[in-house]
DNA sequence: CGTCTTGGTCTGTTCAACAGACCAATCGGA
DNA sequence: TCCGATTGGTCTGTTGAACAGACCAAGACG
């Protein structure tokens, strides 16, 4: 493990798991993984990291287990493994801190439980069904909290038009 | 803001939420505060963490309205704020997956409702009343995967006893 | 066949984390 | 009352990670 990362000594989970995504640019990367980016390029895109620091990333969480490199027609493809489907909880339960801490108007993003039509609580439990969907059962829209500014490029724009969780963004 | 902490023109609750509690150290920190951890040299004892870097985290965290620093007979004490306390989720969802993804023999520390006497379930739900309770309403334990070893120091041993969430180890 | 995109590696620089020295104020015990 | 230990830091020199940007090989595309 790369050193600065290394919590050794901790007999905690929060310490396990802050050593595999508490990592600077990580758990952008899980995030952007459940909205369907998969491809280097995008990742970079999206985030402004440098190249290096976006090869260093992508390959720990492969090793980690939490995204597999899939060849895809001439290119390789991102995508979260079931291990790093099971962050949703914990992706999404930081988002809505932010957006509690920061975001005076509501959520910047929606999640709806497909299957019951009806947006996740902010524990992310669906009010319908009264369970908590995994990510492949949302979908997500743009929430009241979300900014009036234009996206700057064409992925940005795809991602900020509903669609479902997990779905890859290209073929 | 901290250069390296820094995810600007992201619209994106996640990032905001990094910026406060993705640095190293932080969310250990306010995992300790959820333990009843107050005093600098406690912090210091349980992580090992540099006096220097410990001095900056705490104060950009009492800066970012995480914590609160109040005075309390000759030495200062970090508390978690309303707004801290509202991390409890994400703290335990990322220690769940930590739980999943580390420990074969189970959860490494357990909660229980008090006022309904039951564990909390892996999303952090009292099977009982159905809710998603603060932090102020959990005891903690160690929990099957908690590790045999003895503990290094008094403090360690303290908080492995069960306790309640957030009530101070000391006065 | 030349150009563009993709998915990287490599280099030099900057900045944060680290270990450890140092220090002032306070507390506790003899 | 005096002395040593503890607390809660600051400061310094070193190391290592992130950064910007140059460079490059392989494939897509016209």
């Amino acid at each position: 493990m790369a050193l600065g990362t290394d919590y050794s000594g901790q007999d905690c989970s929060l310490a396990k798991a802050l050593e595999v995504v508490g990592e600077r640019w990580s758990l952008l990367l899980v995030r952007d993984a459940f909205l369907g980016v998969t491809r280097f390029t995008d990742f970079r895109r999206r985030l402004g990291i440098s190249k290096a620091v976006l090869t260093r990333r992508l390959g720990s969480l492969v090793e980690a287990g939490v995204l597999e490199r899939r060849p895809q027609g001439g290119h390789d493809a991102y995508v979260l493994t079931p291990s790093g489907e099971a962050l949703w909880p914990a992706v999404h339960a930081l988002m809505r801190w932010g957006d509690a801490t920061t975001s005076p108007r509501g959520s910047r993003r929606l999640f709806r439980h497909l299957p019951c039509d009806a947006d996740v609580d902010v524990s992310g439990r669906c009010p319908v069904c009264g369970a908590t969907p995994p990510a492949a059962e949302l979908e997500t829209r743009p929430g009241p909290g979300a900014g009036a500014d234009p996206p700057t490029n064409p992925l940005s724009a795809r991602l900020r038009e509903p669609h479902r969780l997990l779905a890859p963004l290209r073929e």
